[in-house]
DNA sequence: AGTGCAGTTGACTTT
DNA sequence: TAAAGTCAACTGCAC
């Protein structure tokens, strides 16, 4: 009979707050695992800047689990392979790990090993690390539930763990090892978990007083925002440990006379309850990866490989979008309202598939968090039905967000020279002006690739067009019903947001206000 | 000093 | 987490 318990580490990097890792070295001998899978990693959603990321934070728990006396073991395969060759060498009591809100793949590589285990006799148990429930049989009362655990108690590191005699801890493949191509990520944030606290512990007691100033700008954001995304998305720090750091330093605040400063973490914190409300929705309905939430809206958009390309390498000719698309190619990371603008440009204006330009983002978010990104990738393109279209106008984003056009400068060389009143708009330079700075559109830098008024103009008008047809309210609000937040009481019916409805001349009332929280 | 008017601001609605 | 349009209240100014 067996007698190891294999912990089996996949998006939760730590050893501090990791109930697999300490119910497990309470019942036995551990054998720490991370498995290397190379189908994983060729995905079309996975990059080297992700696996460089990854590999750091391998390589800091391995050592914070060689002091608690065994080191991480590594094996690069298919899980199921690994884990029998681990049965048969050692004999598996329980297989330990997180709940993971992956993506398509590693959901089916999960039953695949639950498969394996029950048809070993094997126990898997599975913890949950954010606030996703599992199952949920319904949306009431989740706030609730993700409160109380994010309340309760962070579990310390186990004090030692019994060593496995003669185990090779076996080697972290490097970016070239996996066969991942250089994605051009220069200027990656560090990985692993000490980098991870200084960020935080910076971001607590100083960053954070300038967050709601620069959460927008992109430029500033980089240093005035927590920058914990992909330390929770790998799972270096546990979303616990923050929530109740920042709940204590709120209270230092307060008592310090800093209100402002207090709300400002409480901003921070509410966005770590929205992190997990979207990841539900994934959780609920693995399909959103792949196909519209709401039917209506499938197949509304066309795939074009020269408007994806120019997107994608940030040559879109629209100055303030293309720097924030370089800028993430080099970096892994944008603020969130960037975000949204790209995609909001590649779905309206650009009339992009999702998916397409998802995976591109996908690849270049080094903080990649299958849950949250494809949820957003949907709402910014009006596919979810249960949201209100938001076409960004990248123009007036360029304006409020980097009136000076430094940021765009910064990304931009080949503006550096373009005067200030035509950067954001360089078509409105007449040739004499373009050769005298030396950017020349169409040569230096690209006119731009579509008329951007007239095309969210035209992408408004059949969004909308689209939601006014017979039976799109009601397909939304079943929708609503299964996922739609309950934070402001009932969920909202067509009527409540704003479906043109009612019966229609009958000369009578034409419309009941069901909405019991106005006011 | 009060009135009328153009332009501005902010709240709210529609797309 | 949007943007544009509408409308009423407000402001500054000329008479």
């Amino acid at each position: 009979m067996g007698c190891v318990h294999v912990v089996w580490f996949k998006r939760d990097l730590r050893i501090v707050d990791h109930a697999p890792l300490v119910e497990a070295s309470c019942r036995g001998p551990v054998l720490p695992l991370y498995v290397v899978e190379p189908e994983l990693w060729q995905q079309q959603d996975a990059s080297a800047r992700q696996w460089a990321f990854c590999r750091e934070a391998l390589v800091e728990l391995r050592q914070a689990l060689a002091a608690l006396g065994m080191p991480l073991v590594v094996r690069r395969g298919e899980v199921v392979a690994v884990l029998a060759r681990a049965h048969r060498h050692f004999g598996v009591a329980h297989l330990w790990s997180h709940e993971e809100t992956g993506n398509g793949w590693t959901y089916a590589r999960d039953r695949r090993v639950a498969a394996w285990a029950r048809s070993q006799g094997i126990p898997w148990s599975e913890r949950p690390q954010f606030g996703v429930v599992r199952p949920l049989p319904s949306r009431e009362g989740w706030a609730g539930r993700w409160e109380a655990r994010m309340a309760s108690p962070i579990l310390p590191a186990p004090v030692a763990l019994e060593p496995l005699a003669a185990v090779d801890p076996g080697s972290i493949p490097s970016v070239a090892e996996l066969g991942l191509a250089d994605d051009g990520c220069v200027a990656r944030q560090p990985s692993g978990r000490s980098n991870g606290l200084v960020q935080w512990h910076g971001f607590l007691t100083q960053s954070s007083q300038r967050y709601q100033r620069d959460l927008s700008n992109p430029a500033r954001a980089v240093s005035s925002c927590s920058r914990l995304s992909a330390h929770l998305s790998w799972g270096t720090l546990s979303m616990r440990e923050v929530i109740q750091d920042s709940r204590g330093r709120r209270d230092q605040l307060l008592a310090q006379g800093q209100p402002a400063w207090a709300l400002a973490l409480h901003r921070f914190e509410e966005r770590l309850h929205w992190h997990c409300h979207f990841m539900q929705k994934l959780e609920d309905q693995p399909s959103l990866e792949f196909s519209e939430l709401h039917p209506h809206t499938a197949g509304l958009r066309e795939l074009s490989a020269d408007r994806l390309a120019a997107w994608s390498l940030g040559c879109t000719g629209l100055p303030f979008v293309d720097a924030c698309m370089r800028s993430l190619i080099a970096t892994g990371w944008l603020n969130f309202r960037m975000r949204a603008m790209l995609l909001s440009v590649a779905s309206y204006q650009l009339w992009l598939p999702w998916r397409d330009s998802g995976l591109h983002l996908a690849r270049l978010f080094v903080d990649y968090e299958p849950g949250i990104h494809w949820s957003q990738c949907q709402m910014q393109s009006g596919t979810t039905g249960i949201n209100t279209i938001r076409i960004y106008n990248p123009l007036k984003q360029a304006l409020d967000h980097d009136p000076r056009g430094l940021f765009v400068r910064r990304w931009l060389p080949e503006l550096a020279q373009v005067p200030a009143v035509h950067l954001h708009h360089p078509w409105t330079m007449d040739g004499e002006t373009q050769r005298r700075c030396g950017c020349v559109l169409g040569r230096d830098y690209p006119s731009p690739i579509v008329d951007w008024s007239a095309a969210a103009a035209l992408a408004r008008d059949r969004l909308w067009a689209l939601r006014r047809g017979a039976e799109f309210g009601t397909v939304a609000d079943a929708i609503q019903r299964r996922h739609g937040s309950r934070r402001a009481g009932l969920p909202k019916t067509a009527l409540a947001r704003g479906r043109r409805g009612g019966v229609v001349g009958d000369g009578g009332v034409q419309q009941l206000c069901l909405d019991f929280n106005q006011r």
